[in-house]
DNA sequence: CTAAAACATTTTATATTTAAAATATTATCC
DNA sequence: GGATAATATTTTAAATATAAAATGTTTTAG
């Protein structure tokens, strides 16, 4: 192979892969960009229509999803931030009466976090207008382009967690 | 129009606009997961590598993309967090001699924020390596998936970007 | 059985974030 | 021109976030 004909191979590899980095850089930013502005405005709606925080909200929607109950771990790992950051969250919830921390039998160390009724019928109310907010701003797509979205983050979602931590 | 006719139609109606309704909860969710996955290995590699902080990383890759400078505001608009946050932010990267804050002829008001010489030799360093980790994340999915992905969120912060604030 | 390791949660200290008030400057409207 | 509104930034206060230490419980090894 010539030294003229390794230089351009191993300029169109170089400009290739470069082209890469950029398609991955943008198709990231993008992702952000869209995520940020979705949770922004639920954000700002959550707080104008009912006075409540993104967090709290989400810690009774997992709740309200899982009605046999969640212990504190669970709980951080499902809304992906640390332990302590659940424990405040769910002090101040238990004060207002939305949640309920039952010791379990078998294991003093973990608690059941179950929302209590006055929680459930507050979120019920709340979880009405916030998915008619997320079908405002995502219903507009088709429903191909939906399931090509949901198909292509799937294998991102698990690639991500497969190569764990690191 | 048979009375039982308009019930099943009128179920239909209701049973199809419930799915979507989980659709599009659910392809929010995703994204949702998706990025705070993407999100916090970024933030943790680039505490572990270089001891910063993605909001700081961010900032500095907003100036860098604009030699001209940026003024506080417009970094607010495109990081996407609030002024008193870029405040903060500039305050230290100006003490740590990263970036320049130069007022501007015309306008009292503002500021001009460009990297310093210092701000852009140590950006250029993390770039690279944040360049390969969202590669490493990004990089297994095909250029059509890329592409779609692309369109399809294009589409989706036109629209979020089109109903401004609400 | 007991010491050590692993686990689940809370506490603590520090940093970040937002929303809103405060400050200062520029533009607009009679 | 001068009051008022709009703009750009900073400051403040409250909520949230993380990491790491502390606490109490369960499991594991030997």
């Amino acid at each position: 192979m010539s030294k003229a004909k390794m230089k351009i191979e191993s300029l169109d590899h170089e400009s290739r892969l470069h082209e890469d980095d950029h398609h991955s850089i943008r198709l990231w930013l993008r992702l952000l960009t869209c995520s940020n502005l979705i949770e922004s405005k639920l954000r700002s709606r959550l707080r104008e229509e009912f006075d409540i925080t993104l967090p709290r909200f989400d810690f009774l929607a997992q709740l309200e999803r899982s009605p046999e109950g969640l212990t504190m771990g669970e709980l951080s790992k499902r809304m992906m931030v640390s332990g302590g950051n659940i424990s405040g969250i769910a002090t101040q919830l238990e004060q207002e009466g939305l949640i309920h921390r039952a010791p379990v039998p078998d294991n003093r160390r973990t608690f059941c976090v179950q929302l209590t009724k006055a929680g459930r019928s507050q979120f019920e109310n709340m979880a009405q207008r916030h998915e008619e907010w997320v079908i405002e701003m995502l219903g507009q797509l088709s429903a191909s382009e939906v399931n090509a979205m949901m198909t292509t983050l799937s294998k991102l979602k698990a690639h991500l967690a497969e190569s764990e931590g690191r």
